[in-house]
DNA sequence: AATGAACCCAACCGCTTCTCC
DNA sequence: TGGAGAAGCGGTTGGGTTCAT
């Protein structure tokens, strides 16, 4: 038996708010604050909404504290000062940006930084990990890069489906997940008919590198990292 | 002008943590 | 101290908008 959810969804509008319901909401915070229970604010708001769905319209939308709009150069560095110290831990980020949200944030990080992001490091790996193979050809982009994970638990959660992913620098001709899952990894050339070479000794410099953390144990808590390890590199070293 | 792809972001889902009894 | 319920949180989804062809 699971949770009892925490409301009935058969009787809750869901979806896009309307100007009525956020005036509803507002006006009844205003007036009464949300009163220690947002489970039981719909009812007293005269809202047919599930009480997470108003927290969430208050905290993300609703607050007049809230600043919309553009983020400025600061709050970029801001963000991905913190990123890379402590992850995804988005409200704790959020929580340093007054005015700022932790789904704005995350969706912020999602769409722009996150490319940014991934940009810089392959660029770093690439000059170090890896290499052309003088086989490749002229449809292909003119430098091959490994996008790395951004972040450990984004790394686990690539690991248990296998999704290491592989990218060209010509941003229009992403290789389409070019899943490593370990020896089903595209052996031999990928879809773009690349052949990929990456060392043994780097694998280890990419997985602990900026952003990866501890991620032996993150990416692989059921097998020696060593052993995996080991796999992994055979599933990227075709020559 | 039409259409499909890519992007953006509000909202939802479900798991974890916290609080209270 | 353990259990139940509420709040908090991060990941994901889906629909609207913009862009490219």
């Amino acid at each position: 038996m699971g949770r009892a959810p925490c409301c009935d969804k058969e009787n809750v509008k869901r979806g896009p708010w309307s100007p009525e319901e956020d005036a509803a909401l507002k006006n009844y915070i205003h007036a009464n604050g949300f009163g220690g229970n947002w489970i039981a604010l719909p009812h007293k708001a005269g809202l047919k909404r599930c009480g997470k769905s108003c927290r969430l319209r208050w905290l993300n939308y609703l607050r007049p504290d809230i600043k919309h709009g553009y983020f400025s150069k600061e709050e970029d560095d801001m963000i991905f000062s913190l990123y890379s110290k402590i992850g995804s831990r988005w409200s704790v980020i959020a929580s340093k940006l007054p005015g700022r949200t932790d789904n704005d944030v995350k969706n912020y990080w999602n769409t722009k930084l996150k490319k940014r992001a991934m940009e810089i490091q392959a660029n770093d790996l690439s000059e170090t990990t890896i290499r052309r193979s003088p086989s490749t050809s002229s449809r292909q982009p003119s430098l091959a890069r490994v996008a790395a994970f951004s972040s450990v638990s984004s790394a686990s959660t690539a690991a248990a489906t296998g999704g290491q992913e592989l990218q060209s620098s010509d941003d229009s001709s992403t290789m389409a997940s070019s899943s490593l899952h370990h020896h089903q990894a595209h052996r031999g050339e990928s879809e773009y008919g690349f052949l990929w070479e990456l060392e043994f000794g780097s694998i280890f410099d990419l997985l602990s590198g900026s952003g990866f953390g501890d991620t032996s144990a993150a990416l692989w808590p059921d097998a020696s990292a060593e052993g995996k390890i080991g796999e992994f590199s055979q599933g990227l070293t075709y020559l």
